[in-house]
DNA sequence: TATTACATGCTGATCGTTTAGGATCTTTTT
DNA sequence: AAAAAGATCCTAAACGATCAGCATGTAATA
């Protein structure tokens, strides 16, 4: 498939570079913040180097989407699809892949975050179809299992699927967020454990909890 | 205290007009996003009008957060600690003054939010230290509710406050984060209501919930 | 020799900000 | 009460800096 020359792998390496370098400004300083000589004084090449590998500014965004998608939205689905359990331990596992995810990669993973925040009301067709069509594939996936709990009587039927999904994932990158915003204030492991626990049993005594 | 002269009323609104603008194209087009040009020609003045109100863009926002601030923070910490009730019946006026202030002023509500996202690791050291004492507040008051909840017998003691606390503001920012992406695909009574119940209970039965 | 990876150096446009002055309202002086 | 002086809100035009992007050249590989 890919011709393995020298100049090949080169090209590949400063793709690469290119691609973590443009991650980290964004996630960090967001994509208008960012400027292009930013990106190639990070790894220290020139514009026009820069240039050879991607043909816009907004080429840049839209691969680390595409990598976004492939590395972590897609690898979720199909690691979390084949799992074999209930709607709850497929949960489980969705969240033992994000943390692990987060973990080492922590800048990609917030990349559709933050970056479809400063976007959120822009009227930018080509972001804005990217980011509807990457947060519906993640619904979808994220009704299947809600649909399939609350077949197995592990999730309250009374939630409504498609609004239990999207705020899944509120959830979710509220909690990225949050732990960018304030690491310092925050212990991983005790926040990721809170979380979990928050959304699997909500604030309340785990042996039936009274409400208000 | 203030002079009511027709030059200083004048003042006084374009200053609202300013920030109004401001706030709408901050939130839909982020920071770095928005131009002043762009403020100015929204509201219909020129650059050298904007200039003598406000002595910079960084001010600008600095302005935003204050507003931010006092309509929301400090009016919502003082509505909730006025509540006769326990840990519970706090929580759920939190929610219901967010939800109503959301409505009315969305983007004021949204900016925090989206632009403490944008400058989450830029090192700008005025902004830095406005968002780290606002979410710091914000914390503070979750902390005092969620202590008195465990007390009450309401809140697992099992969760850590501290943690807790800046948990239910993820969720919190996280879901009006997800609410400006998705508008168009969620019904905003049924996200708030699965919102809650997702916080209180949880996603598992009402009627103690098994685990994984 | 042909192709590829990158450097140099520049373009017009746009950025935040400033300046000079005009128009209108307020205060002081006569 | 009328006019002069001052304060205030705003416009228009421009500033230097920086923006995304491009044309052309060079050096190395194929």
């Amino acid at each position: 498939m890919s011709p393995l020359t020298a100049k090949a792998i080169q090209s590949q390496k400063t793709v690469a570079r290119i691609l973590t370098a443009t991650a980290h400004l964004f996630v960090n300083h967001g994509y208008h913040g960012t400027s292009i000589a930013a990106i190639t004084k990070a790894i220290g090449l020139t514009k026009g180097a820069l240039y050879a590998h991607f043909s816009s500014k907004e080429d840049l965004l839209l691969a680390l989407i595409k990598q976004f998608e492939m590395e972590f939205l897609d690898q979720l689905i199909a690691e979390v699809e084949d799992v074999k359990g209930n709607a709850l331990d497929k949960l489980h596992h969705y969240f033992n892949f994000a943390a692990n995810f987060a973990e080492k990669n922590r800048e990609l993973c917030l990349l559709a975050t933050i970056i479809s925040a400063e976007f959120s009301g822009a009227g930018h067709d080509r972001f804005d179809s990217e980011f509807r069509r990457i947060y519906f594939k993640y619904a979808r996936f994220l009704r299947r299992i809600v649909e399939e709990g609350k077949l197995q009587g592990l999730i309250d039927p009374a939630l409504d699927t498609h609004t239990a999904a999207y705020t899944i994932i509120a959830f979710h990158d509220g909690v990225l967020l949050q732990w960018q915003r304030s690491r310092d204030v925050l212990e991983g492991p005790v926040f990721v454990k809170t979380f979990r626990q928050l959304l699997f049993h909500g604030l309340g005594m785990k042996n039936g909890a009274q409400d208000a």
